[in-house]
DNA sequence: CGAGCCGTTGAGTTCATTCAAACAGGGTGG
DNA sequence: CCACCCTGTTTGAATGAACTCAACGGCTCG
């Protein structure tokens, strides 16, 4: 499965560290570490095998990382988009795995070993990881925040809004989801047509457009932030 | 609210840092940094003012870091059991503090700025801080992975094998809770009394015992775990 | 003893899910 | 070019689950 890439490893990973660690004054950067990998859309970037060995990083594209629950239900921790930072932390007896979620997704991998090593001797390298856990910590969070919410129609909402803070969007509040109906479905642990229905309804009520499936503009986003409170929506429809 | 601390950081914070900066052959360890913080259940240990200032560390006792949603309801993004590691990661537009869950609880609250020039010369704290992070991220994916499981049941089912994992309990099973069912109940996004029917839910498989509401025997715990695969409760029932 | 909080149970409603079907778009091959 | 398939999306109907509102029992504390 993620075999492509373990000879790459092989080749230019800890020997390559453990070799340069005698020259502190050759100035060692991130990407040197980077093991880049390439893959269209539903290509498993890597697998259940190795997945507390590296630290993942798009470059280019998206990715999406999950867990499939013994039940068969695939849950997706997170979602990630170009320069965004994540490594599994160790739940065991789930299959886990990072799949690349548009064509020519590049993701680099960074064996973790070598990165500690490189942080502990380069403390801007240690800064730079630091922050980009912290960014991985802050949308762990801000997930929890949409899946603690009580309704389909929440969930949707503030995933959109969450989204459109992260993606390229014109003033006009126009985007362009990464993500199929499916994806979004395990990633908000819904199904899909509630998923679909969800979208219809914020459609109904005025609060987004769709353009194609993929196409999204927010019309309200306040709206669709605080459709917590409202109760205002039995009034106004 | 969180007034009572302040004093203690406007006197040993900051200006203590700065002043042992000039002398690096101190060895500064994590704990001299620490403002101690001493609260009974309920009592706020720190609140949304300044919430991106420090990172905490329950020493003893237990505490909850939690989010208010617009709507008013509550979520529980961490339940911190000693040793555990906890810091907000600016999600804006939100209450968010910090509350100990039973009497004399004792929170160790760093300033952030110190605890980084701190990882920045020493590299052991700085592993240490790192590893904590680490243990927040995994508690963070773990908390997503309940989240989104379907049922009730399966959440409150998965809580007590997560809960039994990190506190005290003999080797039959039983633990005590440090959680209300309110607790519970905002911490896996459910109403109160949909965790009490979980609970005798699960007493009545015969998955679990209750002696008293916080007193919990966990009597097979790979049906708790694997009750998303279960169809068979049809079958059995 | 009364007040207040916590926990449980019941009844009715709302909402998401499942199962099913239909539709749209992109691709391939005839 | 059209037929066809496949994937992705949408909508409908019926079931099932969690929520709200409500009431009650237990417990602690003043």
């Amino acid at each position: 499965m993620t075999g492509a890439i373990r000879p790459i490893h092989a080749r230019g990973g800890h020997h390559l560290v453990q070799q340069r660690r005698n020259y502190p004054h050759v100035a060692r950067r991130l990407e040197d570490l980077a093991i880049p990998v390439f893959r269209n859309r539903g290509e498993e970037i890597h697998g259940s095998d190795c997945s507390d060995v590296y630290w993942y990083r798009v470059l280019s594209g998206s990715a999406r990382c999950y867990v499939v629950l013994p039940g068969g239900r695939r849950q997706i921790l997170d979602l990630l988009l170009p320069d965004d930072f994540f490594g599994f932390t160790g739940d065991e007896g789930h299959f886990y795995g990072i799949d690349a979620v548009v064509d020519n997704t590049n993701v680099a991998c960074y064996p973790r070993e070598a990165l500690q090593t490189l942080a502990d001797s380069d403390s801007a390298v240690a800064h730079e990881i630091s922050a980009m856990v912290l960014g991985a910590m802050s949308r762990s969070q801000q997930l929890i925040l949409i899946l603690g919410r009580t309704t389909a129609r929440e969930k949707v909402g503030a995933f959109l809004v969450k989204i459109m803070q992260r993606v390229v969007n014109d003033d006009a509040g126009r985007l362009v989801l990464p993500t199929s109906r499916y994806d979004i479905a395990d990633y908000l642990a819904l199904s899909v047509e509630t998923v679909s229905r969800a979208l219809t309804d914020l459609t109904h009520r005025g609060l987004i457009s769709l353009a194609g499936p993929r196409r999204v503009r927010i019309l309200n986003r306040c709206g669709l932030d605080e459709q917590l409170t409202s109760d205002s929506d039995r009034q106004g429809d």
